[in-house]
DNA sequence: AAATATGATAAAATATTTTTATAATCAAGT
DNA sequence: ACTTGATTATAAAAATATTTTATCATATTT
């Protein structure tokens, strides 16, 4: 079998068309009718039932190749991918900025320790397009938050730490000196939150929902920086899980009192077919020492 | 990308020795030669360090490239196994005979129901074995118990049920009566098993090291039936989950009162890869009616 | 230093894939 | 019913790719 002919077939599903999927190709059409004959030989099943002027149906073998095709084609992929960088010698960390901020500190203080840190290239991206990045191999780690323990088929994930959202709100806050609240309490205040692709929204957006009201949004940034210095002008109050900062006197944490308060979870996230050299695995290490 | 040049590989990483790789295949040693230039040159980096006099060595990169080559191989072998036996236009079903005893009935009344029944086609083997099958293709799909539910990569699971394990004793036993045990105090009691392979004897051998005796097996059988029977006759007692014939009143569950008794979670399981065809859809639809 | 084992290379032989040119099929419009 | 246009199939030739045969190069062992 040859990747080549799949990579046909797969867009023969989708166009339905052999002309098309020819030009999409740069060759001629009937390379794609003889590359579709191989299939069907070699599996010994017709894949595609044929049809002139109409569109093209797929059969169920031909669905379940698909299912199989793409696999290939995505491990073809991914193989050439990591194989290019794993000659950069540097792990590409997927670091999702509230991640960077609360624990990436003592990370990068053992990685400096073992002389690892400029071995790292990080790249911040929100939760979702971190995982869609390690997934297509254009990360070899991640440290990813997420609501539940994250489960993914082909990624194998370590968590490290789990902590209910909470709110940070200015010392000047009337909140600030409370020993909590309930989310629909805050129906009146200014939230200052992440832009869309951080959990955060989905968290927020679902409690607010079992509340029966809309938050009041006046500024959402991507910036953890520039949301917690809003907080502490008292600007609007904000909905992490934890902060690097609770130590940090300017802004306080509430806890929320309701029942089932959402978790973020944060692990160490890679994908189970990655072969990790010995220096990534030397920095993979110095990660769990310092996380886990 | 081309899958025999990759089977070469893999052997070679296996076997190490670029002449037995080309024995083994029936071909020429220059052919072997060649597709591991063909892949280096495809993939733009060294694979295997060779040596003539000493074994091969593989290279980060080549260890990268195994993974998704046994990957791809095994798509490429599913998708054959898989679409050869679409045309058989039954459904393979894992089914060890534990589950078979418990739940079966009720699927198959479903099944007969909508003229199903004969589009089976059923496997039966421990669980470890059942797995082992439905992976590797040979199975579409089985009803599997495990301790902790299912987290196998490239497997979907849907729980149906979830019971602690129990101990089994003939009416006549002195258990029988009371209203449970612990487990320490059956250190004197006759057990009779299944045979290995069976999920319950990992179950209770866990259960007896905790309860730091040895348990007395006078009898290991792969048929429930004959356990059951030798149960009735007070031969020794037994440990399951539930039977289907616990309203059967000649054998008695008898509960364990140990806090953290494992349970036996029972679920229907598939290959995320797996296309399902009509008739087959049918028939897992009947079977998740019938069950969950 | 010779023998042995192992892998690489060149050139020829084979096999496979692609192209060009053309035919066949089907649907829709006239 | 006939024509047209769009689409896929086929045959033969050309282009590529893979494998073999024969031989060479290199390292290890004796």
């Amino acid at each position: 079998m040859n990747t080549r002919d799949l990579e046909y077939f797969i867009a023969l599903t989708e166009i339905k068309n052999f002309s098309k999927v020819a030009y999409k190709f740069k060759v001629s059409q009937p390379t794609i009718t003889f590359a579709l004959q191989r299939l069907e030989r070699e599996l010994d099943s017709k894949l595609i039932l044929r049809s002139r002027g109409h569109n093209l149906a797929i059969t169920d073998s031909g669905e379940q190749l698909l299912l199989h095709a793409r696999a290939i084609i995505k491990h073809g992929q991914l193989a050439s991918s990591e194989i290019k960088h794993l000659k950069d010698a540097k792990l590409r960390l997927g670091l999702p900025p509230t991640i960077e901020d609360r624990y990436f500190a003592v990370v990068s203080t053992k990685l400096k320790q073992h002389g690892l840190l400029n071995k790292i290239e990080a790249v911040e991206l929100g939760s979702a397009a971190t995982l869609t990045a390690l997934k297509n191999g254009e990360l070899d780690l991640a440290l990813l938050g997420s609501i539940n323990p994250l489960a993914e088929s082909n990624i194998t994930s370590e968590e490290f730490d789990r902590r209910p959202f909470a709110i940070y709100v200015s010392k000047q806050h009337r909140l600030a000196n409370g020993n909590g609240v309930y989310f629909k309490d805050l129906k009146h205040e200014d939230f200052i939150l992440f832009k869309s692709g951080f959990i955060h929204n989905q968290v927020i957006s679902s409690m607010a929902k079992r509340s029966h009201f809309r938050p009041n949004v006046v500024f959402k940034s991507s910036g953890i920086h520039s949301i917690i210095n809003m907080i502490r002008e008292n600007v609007g109050i904000g909905f992490f899980s934890t902060l690097m900062s609770d130590s940090n006197s300017d802004v306080v944490k509430v806890k929320l009192l309701d029942r089932d308060v959402p978790q973020f979870v944060t692990s160490i996230v890679y994908r189970e077919s990655h072969q990790f050299n010995q220096l990534q695995t030397e920095i993979l290490n110095q990660i769990r020492a310092a996380l886990i």
